[in-house]
DNA sequence: AAAACATATTGACATTTATCGATGTGTTTG
DNA sequence: CAAACACATCGATAAATGTCAATATGTTTT
């Protein structure tokens, strides 16, 4: 996994409501009416969430005839929660090790 | 941890820059002009991010002299990992046990 | 076919974010 | 003390975010 992508992902889980919909969708998949029982937003609210986890790829989406159910991207989780130990555990792959100012390289 | 806690720290998270400056501080402890040598971001902008990752609490600071010492916080980084754990497995805590829309509550 | 349901999209809006240059504040060094 | 250094803050700005009401689209039910 890349810093952006789970840059990206990271800023889909940094907001309350969609942190529990995640939370909601580890336990079970649910359809996007089932998870708006759960909250005070309005249906259009809930889909711009839902379009932003979807984005993030860590949330899956499959449309079942009127229904849209979606579920937790397990293998992502996984290769999300490889990447954050590497993130916070001092290790040889830091990017100290390499040369500095070739971050954020615009040229 | 609560939602609104570990929501702040994973946007604290949702930058690139800012999650490269995480990987960094994993590593070893650093004053902000160390930093700023692995980036091409001005001065003012790194600020701004050190304020928004101290300010999340994953990035705690100590003055020392006239530099400023920017450290991971450790303790923070296992207490995320557990609630991270919590958030993308099934388990008895999750909010789906509770009564519906009871999250968001304005009133 | 019409009505009801599930979801997405659009337009509007206030707020937040990321960025910079310029300036301010405090510390160290010549 | 004056200059240099380290860092924070301010003002400005463009872009992104989160929210809603209204509307559109597609599906199911009657």
């Amino acid at each position: 996994m890349e810093y952006i992508n789970s840059a990206k992902i990271y800023k889909a889980m940094g907001d309350e409501t969609r942190l529990q919909i995640i939370d909601l969708l580890s336990c079970e998949e649910l359809c996007a009416c089932e998870i708006l029982d759960y909250f005070l937003i309005t249906q259009s609210t809930l889909s711009y969430h839902m379009k932003y986890l979807t984005d993030s790829r860590i949330v899956l989406s499959k449309k079942e005839g009127s229904w849209v159910k979606y579920s937790l991207n397990k293998d992502l989780v996984n290769e999300l929660r490889a990447f954050t130990d590497n993130i916070f555990d001092n290790n040889v792959e830091c990017i100290c090790k390499q040369n500095k100012k070739s971050f954020n390289c615009k040229s």
